[in-house]
DNA sequence: GACGACATGTAGAGACGCTACATGTAGGCG
DNA sequence: CGCCTACATGTAGCGTCTCTACATGTCGTC
């Protein structure tokens, strides 16, 4: 999967992992390999900046901890990020019928 | 829709509407409208710098006509286009795949 | 003769995911 | 004890691609 891909797909599927319960940055690392399959390989690169930008946009809100020694920083969906969330869900709704109508062969 | 949203997946876009048969680069655009539902606007600046991407890279090849005191460059899917097109069309599979799998409400 | 549709193109900006690097803890194995 | 892997967070800089804005020119019509 060609990484410019992800473009402007990333942050409704990191709000997606939060929905149900908040994560700490390298639990949703995991979390979205795991409900991709595999495919969904984040670098921290892309991650961690990734969260400081839904956080600075309101979208997340982010508490520290420590678990085991080791710090963690834990996000959680804000109000406003459920919103994005619902909104993104829509967004790429819209996306798929047009991508797949443009895509889709014609034998015509 | 926003305009990230596209990155990475014009490119076979381009391609699946020249499929069939060659288009010049203004009805490139009109076929992308239509179908699209008229979702898929684009402006030239992204248009014309796309098609001489995908010619430089070889999936497109060009020729100049005249028609109706217009001159209009047509572009045509070359061979290694059409695998790229096929390529896309998998790849698109697997992104939808993934990005649904991610972005599905879990009641758990 | 002015305007909208047709037709192609470039320059520069902005966004964001990537690579590479930096730092530190905990636990297992030889 | 020393090394390595997994856990955990973060920054700097690069590259790519779409966008806005601008530039140029033809044709038909009002």
């Amino acid at each position: 999967m060609k990484a410019d891909a992800l473009r402007g797909h990333l942050d409704p599927m990191i709000l997606a992992v939060v929905e149900q319960e908040p994560l700490h940055g390298y639990a949703i690392m995991e979390a979205l390999l795991e409900r991709s399959g595999g495919e969904l390989d984040l670098p921290t690169g892309t991650l961690y900046p990734a969260l400081r930008r839904l956080e600075r946009a309101g979208y997340l809100a982010s508490e520290w901890s420590t678990v085991g020694g080791r710090k963690r920083r834990t996000y959680q969906l804000t109000s406003a990020g459920q919103k994005m969330l619902a909104a993104g869900r829509g967004d790429w709704e819209t996306f798929r019928t047009v991508i797949e109508g443009v895509l889709k062969p014609r034998t015509t």
